[in-house]
DNA sequence: TATATTTAATTCATTTGTGAATGGATTGGC
DNA sequence: GCCAATCCATTCACAAATGAATTAAATATA
């Protein structure tokens, strides 16, 4: 025939470099080197007959943009990406000697709240292992970056099932620390005088954040991308913040200040399993465990007082 | 995550193996050493944690077949497996300095027919190349192994766009060496008293073979398995043979020695294509051709005498 | 304008993977 | 029961692919 048919691996890493625009982001997601991203692609391109990717600009912010010969292969490449997907997620239903690791991914504040209450959930659940995963973006469970993800939105597209756990709201904490110095922490006047922190993710505004914004009539002085980042500044006493009740109740330090905010929508959690982890009988239970974890300390998500 | 993910590539190895049943007949497909295909064979073991396929029986006889995991891994696998033969249908759109080469299979008395006519069919095609193909089991088109077929059976499954050609009947024939040495050839006596050559197919018997084995009343004395070696047989004056007529028509050496055989129903040709290769400019420039060649010549595919 | 950062290309030593050859095991034909 | 054929595992010399390090280019920031 005309040539060899072009390696599958290449074309794995051609999807890749394609979703991340660059050789380096490439490499490092597939924990491979810039150099083996670079020469894999040309390989591709030779097999193939044609330029694929292009580079644009240069330095940080060029980028490799689809060709038009590229941009018709992708979507091919893509169909294997979803076959490829599937395996991983059925993988561990391979493993004989199975670790049984299930894997729970959420946003920086909901991981310490699970984080605490481990023994509780791997109580009786000899052999179970859980990782806990929080980064800056949402998990992707296709890709089995996760088994069980729990999210404060409602997942729309992919193959997932979810299940709605409690509702919770939020109040305004502050350090007692902080309040101590600042006694106007106590009493409306907060809202003019002390200094707040705010999120400000750059991917669309939280409605917490605009309740704070309108409430305190202008935006918050200390903003942080990442809601980690929020309690660390609130726990050092730099100012006050609108967080989850349940999130708040945890430390000791803080002191909330306010009742639940009702003028605020309580946001409901979900939690949310790719449809082929369903049956999955580990994340089945874990699932149910965390289900009923949150259930059982909805009084924390929802305390009295909030309409 | 818990290991790394399988090498796509090794996917694409597990599948063949699979399919083929022993390693050394997988590496011959895919053009790799034996050794090659057992190591990878064991990586991916590796990776899924799990035993895929096991080698039952010894020696030539043993073979190697899916454990329940590899049967479970198999459908998935085979789901990117038809995403790759859907890449390589599509490859020769993106070659660009693209050699225009067209690959045309079936069985080999067609292809020498076929070939004969070569002028005619490059006739004003500047730049086409042609390659022809005509291998012991059928060429799968979902796999590009050609561009076109020309069958004698309608095909069932898969993605494929048919296309009816003249039908053809046979007659029987004989070396003009053979005939002159023996008489009884040229007349009924033949079936009692010549040496029979027929196509024994080891995968079913065909009409003809039928046919001819009532006609004579015994099992034809020469059988071959391979229809060119029939022609190679009769060329060289070891006895009669039944071949369609546009065979037998285009070898001067021989003699056709009856009427084409109105008991024996005529077969229809048929072109076949790829849905994907439909509509690809040259390859449906080709099959146009090549319709057109069997229907200018359809005087010799089904000469009068025919009923 | 200078500096720090990010990116891709290149080079080179190392690791990894490959295939030819060999030997052992088993089957089918004679 | 012997011989030929086929298959797999193993060995080993060689080839190919990899990544660390370096260089060069371009951008954004100070």
């Amino acid at each position: 025939m005309n040539g060899l048919a072009p390696d599958w691996d290449d074309l794995r890493l051609f999807a890749v470099i394609a979703a991340e625009g660059s050789l380096s982001a490439a490499a490092r997601r597939l924990k491979l080197s810039q150099p083996t991203m670079g020469r894999r692609l040309q390989a591709l391109e030779k097999q193939m007959g044609a330029k694929l990717l292009e580079r644009v600009g240069g330095g940080p912010a060029g980028s490799y943009v689809l060709t038009p010969k590229g941009a018709e292969l992708l979507p091919l490449v893509e169909r294997m990406v979803e076959a490829g997907e599937a395996i991983e997620r059925a993988r561990p239903d391979f493993a004989e000697g199975a670790t049984g690791t299930v894997r729970i991914a959420s946003g920086h504040l909901t991981i310490r709240f699970i984080a605490r209450r481990l023994p509780e959930l791997l109580d009786t659940m000899p052999g179970l292992e859980i990782e806990l995963y929080s980064s800056y973006s949402v998990a992707n469970l296709s890709r089995r970056e996760a088994d069980i993800a729990i999210r404060n939105r409602r997942p729309e597209e992919g193959r997932l099932v979810m299940r709605s756990l409690p509702q919770y709201s939020y109040a305004v904490f502050g350090a007692r620390e902080y309040v101590a110095r600042h006694p106007e922490a106590a009493s409306e006047a907060r809202y003019e005088h002390c200094r707040w922190i705010g999120f400000d993710d750059t991917r669309g505004r939280s409605d917490s954040f605009e309740w704070l914004c309108a409430k305190i009539g202008r935006v918050p002085e200390i903003r942080c991308s990442n809601a980690g980042t929020i309690l660390n500044a609130l726990l050092a006493g730099t100012g006050l913040a609108v967080l989850p009740c349940f999130i708040g109740a945890e430390e000791p330090s803080l002191l909330q200040l306010t009742a639940p905010i009702d003028d605020l929508d309580r946001e409901t959690m979900w939690l949310v399993l790719h449809e082929d982890m369903r049956n999955r009988p580990r994340v089945r239970l874990v699932a149910d465990r965390i289900a009923a974890l949150f259930h059982r300390h909805r009084h924390l998500l929802q305390p009295e007082g909030a309409g």
